[in-house]
DNA sequence: TCTGTATGGGGAA
DNA sequence: TCCCCCTACAGAT
């Protein structure tokens, strides 16, 4: 689940796993990734991270020894990884490599373990040799300073136009923000997600006001100006979108690592943390990228007005393109005689095979694509379990998508 | 078996 | 702005 806590969360799991260990020999990647060779190999050297926003940062650091010390001294290596929709860390034994492990450190004592980067839809990616994004902007929960001046001092770009709930994805300025933590902050200030982002932020200072608070003197002796002062923290809190894009984070931090940890495959603690993404009774809807926003009440008055899935817009262009449902069919056939590729890999295959656009029909809708066309709706969110008490092992793991990642 | 959805972001038009 | 990369799962059919 990989927004800018849960990569600070992977950097703490790898310094932890890799404290003392020596790691040796080449670094592998699975043959199906795309994301580059690491020209790495070294007799002995060790791994540490580091996270800003949402990449996090390795350093393989060779280590000197007697064999190694005549020849030129091998440089450390960064490789900056962004994990994509599920990408994770993961410390194992060589024979429990993770499926979809796809570029692993071994260890160099035996028998080995491996530090896999872990990666079921590949969205992910990295760089050997790499920097920190240039085009990201500092991090929310480690720059806190530099991350809100960056947006005061820049909003009469044009990103600024746009929706709170969208900008607020903008990694240019809220670098490590993703889909559930835009909920959960523009929830707790009752924010709509789609009013103008500029009147939100405008008149937002450089400094925040309740940076370094320090609780008034004699609190145990006048214990009602430490309520004020309380009280004035978290109005000033509430009031302020650019502290909660810092604290809130930051809390999924606190949880106390159980929000990554895949060996404990245990969401409940973070489950029970969100008030807003996936809970059930909150509103849903797409944002201009396709996105789903979850919020309650009023959705502002940017708000899309076309409520159409990306899928489904897809879908019903094809259908009006051609006869969809003969391509399908077609594909069907050749997949039962060759039995290589899924259906819906064939039927990408056909479509872009064929040179002769097929046969001219009436667009056609199916009765799916019709209910689709219906006015705007918030769509109803599937039933989550929520701050339940303990329900089944097994409906409680696949109760929430939260928690497919790390199933074993 | 089919369809929709998922914590992200690069690149073409 | 739209399409695409890709796998896994839940719920509908």
């Amino acid at each position: 689940m990989p927004e800018g806590p849960e990569l600070h969360l992977a950097s703490l799991f790898v310094n932890k796993m890799c404290e003392g260990v020596l790691f040796s020999g080449p670094v592998r990647k699975s043959e199906v990734s795309k994301s580059p060779d690491v020209a790495f190999a070294c007799e002995a050297y060790r791994i540490s991270a580091a996270s800003r926003g949402k990449e996090v940062k390795l350093t393989l650091t060779p280590i000197k020894s007697d064999d190694t010390k005549a020849k030129e001294a091998q440089q450390p290596m960064d490789i900056v990884f962004r994990f994509g929709m599920s990408g994770f860390f993961r410390f194992t034994a060589e024979g429990e490599l993770p499926k979809h492990a796809h570029l692993c450190f071994y260890s160099k004592e035996k028998p080995r373990r491996v530090l896999s980067y872990v990666d079921a839809r590949r969205f992910g990616s990295w760089q050997p040799h790499g920097t920190w994004q240039p085009d990201r902007g500092p991090c929310i929960m480690f720059e806190y300073k530099s991350f809100r001046e960056n947006v005061v001092t820049h909003l009469s770009d044009r990103a600024f136009d746009r929706p709170i709930c969208e900008v607020l994805l903008n990694q240019k300025y809220f670098n490590g923000i993703g889909n559930y933590l835009r909920a959960e902050i523009l929830y707790r200030l009752k924010i709509p997600p789609f009013v103008p982002a500029r009147t939100v932020l405008e008149g937002l200072e450089s400094e925040d006001a309740c940076e370094d608070k320090k609780p008034v003197k004699n609190d145990i002796l006048n214990p009602k100006a430490a309520r004020t002062a309380q009280k004035i923290q978290v109005k000033n809190e509430s009031a302020d979108l650019l502290r909660l894009c810092h604290t809130v984070p930051l809390e999924v931090i606190h949880l106390g690592g159980k929000g990554y940890d895949p060996e404990k495959a245990d969401y409940s603690d973070f489950e029970a943390w969100l008030q807003c993404y996936y809970v059930d009774g909150m509103k849903s809807m797409r944002d201009h990228n396709g996105r789903t926003m979850w919020f309650k009440g009023d959705p502002g008055p940017m708000a899309p007005k076309d409520p159409k899935s990306p899928k489904a817009k897809k879908r019903m262009k094809k259908e009006d393109d051609h006869d969809y449902t003969s391509v399908k069919k077609e594909a069907r056939t050749q997949s039962e005689t060759t039995g290589s590729k899924t259906v819906k890999k064939k039927i990408k295959a056909v479509q872009t095979k064929k040179d002769v656009p097929q046969k001219e029909t009436t667009p056609r809708k199916t009765v799916k694509c019709l209910k689709m066309d219906t006015p705007q709706r918030e769509h109803k969110q599937p039933a989550r379990r929520r701050k339940t008490t303990e329900p089944a092992e097994g409906s409680r793991r696949r109760s929430s998508r939260l928690t497919r990642q790390n199933v074993k």
